[in-house]
DNA sequence: AGTCCCCGCGCG
DNA sequence: AAAGCGCGCGGGGACT
């Protein structure tokens, strides 16, 4: 599988597409169909180099064509110009136009197409503001991201940073094309088993109006607002119930009649807006759920989405993803990736040596760091966020003697980032610089006329900011991890044959429709789509793409990433 | 009417 | 239980 890599650059000279073999290599003025053409013609180890996948993708996929490897050069220059692994940044960083949302055109997003004539700027979904398209802004970019990788203290991990972002960006457009195949059947029986009758039109489910009697009842005000906090707090306190706010945990601890229809209702209402029959309507008309992915969205390289919730999709919900006829799911998530990457970067052999298995906090209970599972937890969810109160904070000192390496890694990142210094993950992902406001604050409390306002206001943001450093580079290493599965992968199951067209997935009108596909992906979790005669490769493909992510970063340190993994039709939790 | 912020809650 | 990371979204209310 060691096919030489070739980058071809690509782009737009009006209707033209422009097409350059290397930096300098001769350039091809092409039509749309001949681009097609040379796309889908293209040598096996081809790297499509252009500004925004964005932009190129949507329309070859339309047209059933798979690209296999691309520089992503938006993504990357995001990445790069920020990384501390680069020497000398400051010609990405003078390359304003590169530096994403403040300048360029609109460019329309892959869900686009209903609303591309309805063009209203501020409506970020459908459009996003865009980098250079040119051929010499094209070029000059990949040079200078060239050249910063060449001149950089780990060249290997950042092409490696840069190669996953960028199939990345291709798999964020393939998930939206090929969409998480949703029963809409399955939907409809929940929403009613929770909600009771659909109301014909502008009133409340059965359910949620019965509830909703209680409560105002319980409240001795049959007209009681209960969708409005303040109201609500009000009417609360009328009744002598004295809280704070109208969070479930805070209602939770309050013994009175009201509280459990109260919860009730909430717990209702909150499916009815988020997920009820208007989203099902607006997001899965056709069996398929399109959210938008946003590759590199969150700020520790994370994917975010915008539209349809796709990254809250709730559990009770998870039954309406489901198979077509014919084929089957597999659900696949890594058990603790987070602390797995912490001992793997740090080099823990002792929380490593914890690790090993299925359960991580089982291991560390085994090590008798601390007594009892629970406890493990809550322990190490501190340890990454940075707990200092409660139990969790109590239970961190325990870890920070047995796992000295690994507490050293995120108390060293936490350290740093209080002083106002950037951390960088394991690939070389770094944070922004604090913002002068920061500095602002922390220069306030160093002034002579201070007060102890002035001083309390820096500690605590320097203190925000160190909890956020500190997480970052586990959480930041994870998702590069992540990725590097997911890139692995899609390679994988773009080799699986395709079925014939008597089993091509109803659902589906793409190439996505005969051929295992990814179909969703959550930080840590993925569902493949697989014709049933293919589920075994499938997994296969799924756990030995795991693996080579593990070998890809971390060498040979030993660190086990299990998954839980099932083949199933649908994707409750079980 | 549009915009912005807060609250609350869903996900990892 | 809500102290401790990262998100998106819907609803209400205050403001323009």
């Amino acid at each position: 599988m060691t096919t030489a890599v070739r980058g071809i650059l690509v782009a737009r000279d009006g209707d033209a597409i422009l097409v350059a073999d290397g930096d300098e290599g001769p350039v091809t003025r092409l039509t749309t169909a001949e681009w097609h053409r040379t796309v889908r013609d293209a040598a096996p180890g081809t790297r499509w180099v252009w500004d925004d996948s964005r932009r190129w993708y949507p329309d070859l996929l339309a047209a059933s064509i798979e690209v296999a490897r691309c520089r992503d050069l938006r993504l990357c220059h995001v990445i790069l110009q920020a990384s501390t692994r680069v020497a000398d940044p400051r010609p990405l960083r003078a390359a304003t136009d590169w530096n994403v949302a403040e300048a360029g055109e609109l460019v329309p997003m892959p869900d686009a197409t209903a609303t591309l004539f309805d063009v209203d700027v501020d409506e970020g979904s459908a459009f996003a503001r865009g980098v250079p398209s040119d051929l010499a802004s094209v070029r000059a970019e990949y040079a200078r991201q060239q050249r910063a990788v060449a001149e950089s203290a780990e060249p290997d991990r950042l092409r490696l940073l840069l190669a996953a972002e960028s199939v990345g960006a291709l798999l964020a457009i393939e998930l939206h094309a090929a969409g998480v195949p949703w029963s809409r059947d399955v939907h409809e029986r929940i929403l009613a088993e929770r909600l009771g009758t659909r109301p014909a039109h502008g009133g409340l489910p059965s359910r949620v109006e019965a509830l909703a009697a209680e409560v105002r009842a319980a409240l001795d005000d049959p007209s009681a607002s209960l969708d409005s906090q303040p109201k609500l707090l009000r009417a609360l306190h009328r009744v002598g119930v004295m809280a704070t706010s109208t969070s479930k945990w805070e209602l939770e601890k309050v013994d009175h009649p009201v509280i459990a229809p109260l919860l009730a209702y909430k717990k209702l209402t909150r499916l009815l807006s988020a997920n009820g029959w208007g989203w099902l309507e607006e997001w899965a008309p056709d069996g398929r759920f399109r959210p938008v992915y946003v590759p590199g969205g969150v700020i520790t390289g994370r994917w975010a989405s915008s539209g349809g919730g796709a990254l809250q999709l709730p559990r009770e919900l998870r039954p309406a993803v489901h198979a077509d006829p014919g084929w089957v799911l597999i659900v696949a998530d890594v058990a603790q990736l987070e602390p797995r990457v912490l001992a793997a970067m740090a080099r823990d052999e002792s929380l490593a040596a914890a690790a090993r298995g299925t359960d991580l906090y089982e291991g560390i209970v085994a090590g008798g760091v601390v007594t009892s599972r629970p406890e493990a937890k809550i322990a190490v969810l501190g340890a990454m966020y940075g707990a200092t109160t409660g139990d969790s904070g109590r239970l961190v000192p325990a870890l920070r003697r047995a796992y000295p390496r690994a507490m050293g890694l995120v108390d060293d990142a936490a350290r740093i980032g209080e002083d106002g210094g950037i951390v960088t993950t394991w690939l070389g992902r770094s944070t922004p610089p604090p913002t002068p406001e920061w500095h602002e604050v922390q220069s306030a409390a160093g002034a002579p006329e201070a007060t102890e306002a002035d001083r309390t206001r820096a500690r605590r943001s320097a203190r925000d900011r160190g909890r956020f450093t500190r997480n970052f580079v586990v959480q930041g290493t994870a998702a590069e991890w992540a990725a590097a599965w997911l890139a692995d992968l899609r390679a994988q199951l773009a080799a699986l044959p395709a079925v014939a067209d008597a089993d091509a997935a109803p659902a589906s009108g793409s190439i996505f429709g005969v051929r295992a596909h990814l179909a969703f992906f959550l930080h840590d979790e993925i569902i493949v789509h697989v014709p049933r005669a293919h589920a075994e490769a499938a997994a296969d493909a799924v756990r030995s793409a795991a693996d080579r992510a593990t070998t890809l970063l971390f060498g040979t340190f030993p660190i086990d990433f299990p998954l839980d993994l099932r083949i199933t039709d649908d994707a409750a939790k079980s």
